[in-house]
Parts: structure tokens; C-alpha cells; sequence
DNA sequence: CGGCGCATGTAACTTGTTACATGATTCC
DNA sequence: GGAATCATGTAACAAGTTACATGCGCCG
């Protein structure tokens, strides 16, 4: 069964969400390491309402405004359990960058530069988010049991993040170095 | 169009190849960030070649082993180039570990270790595998061109499972730590 | 002569993205 | 009144994996 439903029961087992909901906590928190749009996880709602795992609470058309909450029920929080005991089986990485700099020898170094700027900038942002809710998870890290588990993800999103920036630092740099023809 | 034109009209850009060597090198020098399947290799090859991009030289039944090689040509060339000077896109992670550890206090934390152990053990025979590459490389560096280039992307590869070696470690420290409760 | 590596290919399937349609609510 | 955000959903398409079929050459 694909990840997309484990991503969906997880995030329902801390409380009851909408398929929009869904949707932003994947790409506040998840960002550096998972992604889902909403045509996965609309289908993969009612897959999972279909299969018993999760169930639909107030679909409140009561404020006229269309919308669904899900619920996790015992069946999902077995399935979901069982799930975490498996096997790691995915690790997917595509990092286009990288292609383009082994072959980057066939083009102007300027092109590549731009690259490396971009993916640098992107990932500085993407540095001080983690830093930011890194700093949040800290000072309530007895609220909740799960808070020091999230702490661990983020402690990888960062030391990932500055590995990319360094690496682009170290990278333009060398290309901006001049060349012995 | 999608990266995996790219991918064989750069190898091919070094010298001609099969499709079952192209799926080598992509196995043993992209590996840890890029990978393809043979269902989309030749495929991928068979359009190229409809598309004038690439020609098939000596199909080699010469030894009545059935064998294809395919050669890239100029206007394969000018793709390529144009490809290499165009913004990246494609930066897709997937690590299905980060979204266990993310909800792993919801089960026994042997489990999880577990996984730990095997990821570090994945990423500590890569970067070893990235080690011998580089030191290759670095005596070989001044032969062609493109070496140092190749050094750059082994730098990222070293950094990232360094990365990914050190936060397995503190993670299972983490996990094997009585808790409070 | 058996197994492994070389070699090609495809069909069925799963997974994932994009674009679109639709409409309410909130805030300026 | 108009833009942004909330909200749901699908259809068409693109991308990617898996499993399978096939067969040669080489080594022991």
C-alpha cells in the first residue's frame, strides 16, 4: 500500500483534519522530506473512509461551507502501527542540480552558478524555517511525548540543509576560480 | 520533457552506449541521487532516436549477441546544452524513515532502532563506495575535463550521508535513553 | 550443463502531477 | 467589490516500477 495513506492516518492520529488541512500541515512540516498533492490525498480520504480506517465526522455543511473531517478510529491506529514496524522500503531522491553539474563541464560556468545561487537561497529559507520550529519545539518539549520525536526530524532537515549550502558555497567557488586552458 | 532524456543524452555525450550499460552507470555513479529503470530507459531511447536526437550504431548481432548502441548527434548535443542552461525543476525527496521517526512514539522504540541501524548501514557503505571514487578521481584528475566536475557532485554525496550517518547515531542514543515517565 | 552476467524489451500497474471546475468566507 | 484563503473534487496525463519473457556467452 503507498506511503500517501500512512502520511494520512498519521497525521490524523493527533486529531481529527479536513483533506485541505491535510494537505498544509504536509507542506509546513514535512517540506523537506515529503510531498502530496491534493489528488492523492482527496482519493486516498475516501479510500481509507472505504476501507474502515478513518471515518467522516461532522461534514459541516453547517456553517454552509463544504467540508469533511476525518477521524482515525482503532482499525486506522492498528494499520498505522503496523505500518511503523515495517521496513524502511522508500528512499527516493532526484536532485536535478547535481545532474546538471556532472555534465555542467558542456556549458558556460555562469549557467551553472545560477543554479547553485538558487538552490542556496532555497535552502537558507529553508535552514531558518527548521531553525525557527526547532527553537518553538524546544520550549514546549514537555507538552506532548511526541514533540522530541519531531525534534529529531528537524535535527536532520538541518544538518542536511547546511551540508547543501556549504556544498553550493564550495561549489561556486570553484567554478568562479579561473581555468588553465 | 522529462529528466530522463537527459540522463542518456549525457552519458551518451561521453561515449556510445547500450541501454543496459546506461542503467549501469546510472546505478553505480548517480546512485544517491538519481536512479532509472530499464522500463524507462529503452523507452526512452526508442523516442530519442524517433526524435533524431540519437542514432543507433553498430547493432551488433556481429557476435549474434543482440546488442544496440546508441550514439549521440548534434542536434542531441544542442538539447542537452540547452537542457543544462534551463532553471532546475525537479528536486524530489522522499524519505520514508523521517516520516516513521516522525510518528514512531506511537510504537515499542526497538522498532524504530531498528531501521535506524539499517539506514546507517545503507548510508556508511555509500559513502565508503564515495570514498574510493574520490581518491580515483583526485589521481586521475587532470586526464579529462569533466573530473572535476564529477568531484564536485562526490563532495555532496560525502556531505549528505555523513549527515545522514552522524543524525542515525544520535538518533539511536536518542531512542536507547531511558525515558522519564 | 548450470548459473551468472549481458542484453533487450514490453505490458500491466501504481503512483503522482497538473489543470480545471466550483463555490463560500473573510478581510480590506 | 475584489482578492486571498478555505475547501472539495476529478479527469487527463505523465512518470515510474515490477514482473515477466527471451536468449546468448562465458566460466567452472
Amino acid at each position: 500500500m503507498k506511503e500517501t495513506n500512512y502520511v494520512v492516518l498519521g497525521l490524523l492520529s493527533e486529531s481529527p483534519l479536513t483533506g485541505y488541512q491535510i494537505k498544509r500541515l504536509i507542506d509546513l512540516r514535512f517540506r523537506f522530506f515529503w510531498s502530496e498533492s491534493y489528488g492523492q490525498i482527496y482519493p486516498t480520504l475516501k479510500a481509507l473512509s472505504n476501507d474502515g480506517l478513518v471515518e467522516e465526522v461532522d461534514t459541516a455543511t453547517s456553517r454552509n461551507r463544504s467540508q469533511k473531517t476525518y477521524r482515525i478510529n482503532s482499525a486506522g491506529m492498528e494499520a498505522l502501527q503496523h505500518w511503523l514496524r515495517q521496513p524502511v522500503v522508500r528512499e527516493t531522491v532526484r536532485l536535478e542540480i547535481l545532474l546538471k553539474m556532472y555534465f555542467s563541464h558542456l556549458v558556460d560556468a555562469n549557467a551553472m552558478i545560477g543554479h547553485l545561487l538558487e538552490f542556496q537561497e532555497k535552502h537558507e529559507k529553508e535552514l531558518k524555517v527548521m531553525n525557527v520550529v526547532g527553537k518553538e519545539l524546544q520550549t514546549i518539549l514537555d507538552k506532548d511525548p511526541n514533540h522530541a520525536y519531531i525534534l529529531r526530524v528537524v535535527s536532520l532537515g538541518k544538518k542536511v540543509n547546511k551540508a547543501y549550502i556549504d556544498w553550493s558555497k564550495e561549489t561556486i567557488k570553484f567554478l568562479e576560480s579561473p581555468k588553465k586552458p
